[in-house]
RNA sequence: GGACAGAUGGCCGAGUGGCUUAAGGCGCCCGCCUGCUAAGCGGGUUGGGGGUGAACGCCCCCUCCCGGGUUCGAAUCCCGGUCUGUCCGCCA
């Protein structure tokens, strides 16, 4: 959600803002019924003014025992009721209306974004570590997992349909140990707070986020009113909806592990080999509110925290920043992590990192006061993920396979795991 | 899932149709007073929207869980909902 006044102020900043992610917003329409609605508002308050001193000189008469012109005030003030009526109901519809316009709003990419509508157009930052030299070769992931029973891919489909992997043994084990050590990386050093929040929530928190109304066909809903949801962003970000927050308590920082639910409608094909887009997955997601003046700086930061996981295990992986037009509808500035996947030879997204700034702030109304009796503001909101467990166990399993078949996995998954290798033996 | 009870300001808590501009207390802020602190005295202290102004401001509307309704007038009456508590049922 944007400022209202900044709509109306400068329609075409935010129109023109917008079309760099090759979006359209509701300008005109949003100009033309919030001028209604503005004009029925005020001649309501009007009327309504006029009303109240009407009532106050009736209660007044009443007590002085004067029936007559009590009785009088009253019928005078028939007409004056209607139209409050009209008014309101008027009101109403408008506001509900307008309501509707500015949830469509996508959020407005911040001027350093880089232009660009693709993917092409993404610009790489830095990368780190080296891509892994395998004069054997090696394997994707989802041959490598089977070869040694860490995921029952086939059992999945039996139960679930598409889309699904059952983790077994080692595998299994070794997703719980990846949590264990990402919550445990950004608790212990990065100063994230831990928080285990619902997988279900209501559609309000969805519409907080941005997921609702417009994504809705991303989402799988569980009840009436309860939604499955598609990352921990939705449900962290809400534990502080329509709170007003000391801003000494800032920045908040949470980290959150949930399972994800997502659709993935559309997206068969490409890319969807193994364990790389799941209708449900695991991720230790970041969350972060921070003081307006700081969110850029906060995105750094943010970014250097998901990052600080991959150097721990060891990955290799590059930092890519977003064009406007790549970076989706609720962001202004975004970086994607990519970790190197040496068998399939490729890339992986497996964490993104947006600087939100007031958007969903403004949606969930999350606000602070710098001190007291300072007017409230939105706080900044910004996550990323810290991060995704399938794309990272794909990615460990293909950087650490031998010639000889086995796995080594990461020194700092040693302890964790009980073991230092996925062999034929366990 | 069933029954009953409750929801009032930052917190506690009074309030059954107009004297509520929400009593009283606590907390917090500003001032006065005072060797310091405490006490005492005075004042202030919810949030949202709209209008106006260069600005400090000023004006109007709304806000006693939420949404409707009755009424000239609603914290108070009516209807629908949400959440919390207690008991019953079911249950890892």
């Amino acid at each position: 959600m944007l400022d209202r006044r900044l709509i109306r102020q400068e329609p075409d900043a935010v129109r023109d803002a917008i079309a760099r992610k090759g979006l359209e917003a509701p300008v005109d329409e949003f100009i033309k019924l919030d001028e209604k609605w503005r004009s029925v508002t005020h001649k309501r308050d009007e009327l309504k003014a006029e009303m109240n001193v009407a009532s106050k000189s009736i209660g007044e008469l009443m007590k002085a025992g004067k029936k007559e012109e009590a009785e009088a005030a009253k019928a005078a003030s028939a007409s004056l009721k209607a139209q409050i009526q009209d008014l309101e109901e008027q009101e109403r519809t408008f506001e509900s209306l307008l309501e509707d316009v500015e949830l469509e709003f996508p959020n407005m990419p911040h001027e350093s974004a880089p232009d660009g509508l693709t993917p092409e157009d993404n610009r790489p930052v830095r990368e780190w570590g080296e891509k892994p030299f395998f004069a054997e070769g090696t394997k994707p992931h989802w041959e490598i997992a089977v070869e040694h029973g860490l995921i029952d891919f086939d059992r999945a489909s039996k139960i679930s349909g598409s889309g699904f992997a059952v983790y077994t043994g080692i595998g299994a084990k070794l997703q719980r140990a990846l949590i264990s050590l990402m919550l445990d990386i950004q608790t212990t050093k990065n100063g994230y707070d831990e928080v285990y929040p619902p997988a279900l929530v209501l559609g309000s928190s969805l519409v907080g986020t941005g997921n609702l109304p417009k994504f809705a066909d991303d989402l799988y809903q569980a009840d009436d009113d309860l939604w499955l949801i598609p990352t921990a962003e939705v449900p962290v970000t809400n534990l502080y909806r329509d709170e007003i927050m000391d801003g000494t308590v800032l920045p908040v920082k949470k980290c959150a592990h949930t399972p994800c639910f997502r659709k993935e409608a559309g997206a068969a094909g490409r890319d969807t080999r193994g364990i790389q887009r799941m209708h449900q997955f695991e991720k230790v997601e970041l969350v972060k509110m921070v003081l307006p003046e700081r969110s850029y700086d906060a995105l750094e930061e943010l970014v250097r925290d998901a990052e600080s996981v991959l150097q721990a295990l060891g990955l290799h992986y590059r930092v890519i920043e977003l064009c406007a037009g790549d970076m989706g509808d609720k962001g202004c500035k975004a970086y994607d992590l990519e970790v190197w996947a040496p068998g399939i030879g490729e890339y992986l997204e497996i964490s993104s990192c947006t600087n939100f700034e007031a958007f969903q702030a403004r949606r969930a109304n999350i606000r602070f006061r710098r001190g007291p009796g300072e007017k409230p503001e939105f706080v900044h909101i910004l996550n990323g993920s810290g991060l995704a467990l399938p794309r990272l166990i794909a990615a460990i399993l293909e950087s650490g396979r031998l010639a000889n078949g086995d796995v080594v996995l990461p020194p700092a998954l040693h302890s964790y795991m009980g073991i230092d290798v996925i062999s034929a033996d366990n």
